[in-house]
RNA sequence: GCAGCAGUAGCUCAGUUGGUUAGAGCACUAGUUUGUGGAACUAGGGGUCGGUGGUUCGAAUCCACCCUGCUGUACCA
């Protein structure tokens, strides 16, 4: 083979993608296996669907567009585009329209799965993350709303956070339909400016998310973004009504009167909490933490929101002549993780192997029955799988964080009992072979 | 997409009036110890200084363009 630096195949990851290691799985698992739980409590069915959809399913069909590379990604495929889902609840009407007679009405299901967005990563955004998705689908019933929030809230529990660690803000499509019906505001195109003004005043402030309302605000990087161009009468109304903070929509009210039936307290009725503009049709709820999050440098990060949801009565009925209510909530987990990882110090041990040493590769006999010894025992071991002196031995148990290592050579077959050395303590006693299983677990 | 900052060994980084063969710590390999890790000592391997082009007798260093990363911002169904 002619090595060829042209050639070589690059180690970088492509943007936006990460290796993820076994210390963020585990906590992830431990996530997971808190939401199974819950789900299962609160009813619901667990359903998976593929990662690709045809491109127009999901909602991607751009007709004026050679290529729907809008924040997905996709390719062709026999005259048809298809692309990789950038949420779970797309994929979720898509199936509820498909098998509509069939299900259950009203239909509750939960999903885990990874999801990909063509788009720019920030700090604990990737291209490629798993997301968890619970909906209600076929019901306005706004118990179902509620009920996602105080389930959500249970899930962080149950994860380690505290009441004061995240907030469920909640509002409703209908409060700001409402705004602009009194503000007489009608051009889409201001109202969507006016929404993204709003959903950034969490960030920015309201003194900055006011300058996105009027003419437009310049970063700290120096770049201009153009404002809704509201005149300061208007600003006035909008920040009036910001300030009132009772919610004045019904929904809102209904949704809160649920809330104390379930004594679910740790909510905040917030105007601010838009979400995406596209399909949500009323109640929307968005999950905050309250403490400060730092990438790999140390430095605080802008984090937002963990996750959030909402109710989007229109998106199942895209798919045909049937009425559809639905509401549904989803939680980034791999961001849930990193912050989780900062804020609680997982003692979720990985089980390290013990090392049985190879002394002669004659005695292999041996070690093989040593070896089925401790697994029969259900003990993780194995035979020092690599080529070396003891000494090269002993640094790979450390290095892999084995607890022990066996020891039986000449000297332990004459006397009849293995070495077993504690790799913690160092402490090193002679072991028969059939109570090592015991000794072993008296350590572990 | 826009903007600011950055890219030198596997990792963290030093390295300017442009000047021999580009450095340190950690990590790695071997040995001191042919049956003992986490410590120490000795020796060693490892870099087209992000890429391409240019200026120059000479470029890690200066210039242009590109790529990548971080942070902010826009978009986020």
């Amino acid at each position: 083979m002619v090595k060829n630096k042209k050639t070589k195949p690059s180690k970088e990851l492509p943007l936006g993608f990460a290796d993820r290691q076994e210390k963020e799985l585990l906590v992830r698992d431990f996530v997971i296996s808190n939401i199974k739980e819950v789900m299962i409590k609160y009813g619901f069915q667990y359903l998976e669907t593929p990662s690709f959809e045809y491109t127009d399913s999901i909602g991607k069909f751009l007709p004026d567009k050679e290529r729907p590379d809008a924040g997905v990604f996709s390719f062709k495929d026999e005259n048809k585009w298809l692309s990789l889902r950038y949420d779970l609840t797309a994929p979720l009407a898509r199936y509820v329209a498909k098998n509509y007679l069939e299900l259950p009405k009203p239909f509750k299901r939960y999903q885990l799965g990874s999801v990909w967005r063509n788009e720019k990563p920030g700090p604990g955004r990737f291209r490629e993350f798993l997301q968890f998705d619970a909906d209600y689908v076929g019901t306005k019933n706004l118990q179902a709303d509620a009920e996602l929030c105080v389930l959500i809230s249970e899930i962080l529990e149950k994860c380690g956070l505290d009441k004061t660690d995240y907030t469920v803000k909640i509002s409703s499509r209908k409060f700001t339909d409402k705004l602009f019906e009194q503000l007489k505001i009608k051009s889409k195109d201001q109202i969507s400016k006016i929404l993204r003004a709003l959903d950034k005043i969490d960030r920015l402030g309201w003194s900055e998310a006011k300058k996105l309302l009027g003419e437009g605000r310049k970063d700290k990087s120096g770049d201009y973004t153009k404002g809704a161009n509201l005149k300061n009468d208007k600003i006035k109304i909008i920040e009036n009504v910001l300030k009132s903070k009772t919610p004045e929509t019904e929904d809102v009210l209904e949704i809160t009167k649920i809330f104390q039936a379930y004594n679910f307290k740790n909510y905040k009725f917030d105007p601010s909490v838009i979400r995406g503009l596209e399909y949500y049709t009323g109640a929307i709820f968005e999950v905050n933490l309250n403490f400060e999050v730092k990438n790999s440098k140390g430095q605080a990060i802008q984090f937002g929101s963990i996750g959030g949801g909402g109710r989007y009565d229109n998106l199942v009925s895209n798919f045909g002549n049937f009425d559809c209510p639905a509401t549904g909530i989803s939680i980034g987990l791999d961001r849930l993780v990193f912050a989780l990882m900062q804020k609680k110090d997982f003692k979720i041990k990985s089980t390290r192997p013990i090392i049985i040493c190879v002394f002669d590769k004659n005695r292999i006999k041996e070690y093989i029955e040593i070896l089925n010894k401790l697994r029969t025992s259900n003990i993780s071991s194995e035979i020092y799988p690599g080529e070396g002196k003891l000494k090269k031995q002993m640094e790979y148990a450390n290095k892999i964080g084995s607890p022990a290592v066996i020891l039986y050579g000449d000297n332990e077959i004459k006397s009849g009992r293995a070495t077993l050395k504690n790799l913690e303590t160092g402490n090193e006693s002679p072991i028969k072979i059939e109570d090592l299983a015991n000794e072993i677990k008296k350590l572990l």
